[in-house]
DNA sequence: TGGATTAGAAACTGATTGGTCTAAAATTAC
DNA sequence: GTAATTTTAGACCAATCAGTTTCTAATCCA
């Protein structure tokens, strides 16, 4: 029938992940992802249509890998309490950082650029995103003090401080915030169970 | 001696955070900008030398304009106690986003970009981003409660707080988490505060 | 009025963008 | 061997990017 292809498909978008988390997706040119992939135009164009829709693609495979991930370790009792596990996760976060990895959150960079602008690709961060409250909320019916109808505007505060945390990881300013992040985290939810 | 300048400088820069405000630093186009701001490409090569250069204005003019001033917000101890103060901060983005604007915060913004790969453009963020972390630490000495050693971790946990809710404010993300901020950020002091 | 200087409009540069296309070589199944 | 299809490499496209230059018209001071 036809030579079959030479490079692998998954190993493929696996790079281009990768390029995705480095450069965002406006700021990662075709050059980059061709260089970062391996392969050539016209192979790119063949087996991933476009920039967007290897875009989307990528978007998935991070959803799938990390995000979901992410929600499972939220979600694992067997990982100790609910507040051990937010606290894992934060502290995950800063440990990443302190190895030397800056690319952040694919989806927060996605959301924070004019990426955002796009109707597919703001579907696909605002799924992510909202798995990640969801998680959270898990996480936090497993946390000895929090009242039920606490969790939802919890879980919001702490997704709004993950966000606030990976842009400032990407930034790499040095305003020593990453540092403290996991206290700063715990502070908020010892501090909402000794409210009640 | 020679023609005087037709259009006004500050009304001219005026203009030009509103672009950059709005499209962040890479995404401002040249047109965009001359759009905005009214005049032609060798006007404002001649009036601000270059793009960059003109950002640059424009960062020290925002932080001049609405860092200070927010700074200023939260050291004044006239507008009620360093809770009071914060959670007023908190609510006037809130509002914003409310009332409409999505611009967020340009510092943010600017981090977040690979602007932030300039180094001119990361110490200015820096400078400005730094100046609010100071102010939340002054309005954390006057909130009860609040030791002394915790208001520079409260502080950061604060600032990534605020990051995060300005970069969802500017991703029209329906996440639902804007709303709930204020009360977040109460959660926040007064869990602290009832640590000790 | 005349010389100096500026604004304004637009043409233009060179680089880069995402995307298309062609052509030759390679590999497969039949 | 032949037909089908993919590979590579590269030329090519139109659009856009930031930035420069050129020319004319306006305005100022002396």
């Amino acid at each position: 029938m036809a030579r079959p292809r030479e490079f692998d498909t998954d190993e493929a978008l696996e790079r281009a992940m990768e390029v995705f988390w480095r450069h965002g997706y406006e700021d990662a040119s075709l050059p980059d992802l061709l260089e970062g992939m391996g392969l050539t135009r016209g192979s790119l164009y063949k087996a991933f249509k476009d920039k967007k829709s290897l875009f989307l693609m990528i978007l998935e495979r991070y959803e799938t890998a990390y995000v979901d991930g992410g929600v499972t370790f939220l979600s694992d009792k067997s990982a100790g309490d609910g507040r051990t596990r937010i606290l894992g996760m934060f502290g995950g976060l800063v440990a990443a950082v302190e190895a030397g990895d800056h690319r952040g959150c694919l989806l927060c960079t996605a959301a924070s650029g004019s990426a955002a602008d796009d109707a597919d690709i703001a579907a696909a961060v605002h799924r992510g995103l909202a798995k990640l409250q969801e998680g959270l909320v898990v996480a936090l019916a497993d946390v000895d003090g929090i009242a039920p109808q606490d969790r939802l505007r919890l879980a919001n505060t702490l997704l709004a401080q993950y966000i606030g945390l990976r842009m400032l990881a990407r930034s790499r300013l040095p305003l020593g915030i990453l540092e403290q992040s996991v206290a700063g985290v715990a502070d908020l939810l010892d501090g909402a169970a000794a409210l009640h």
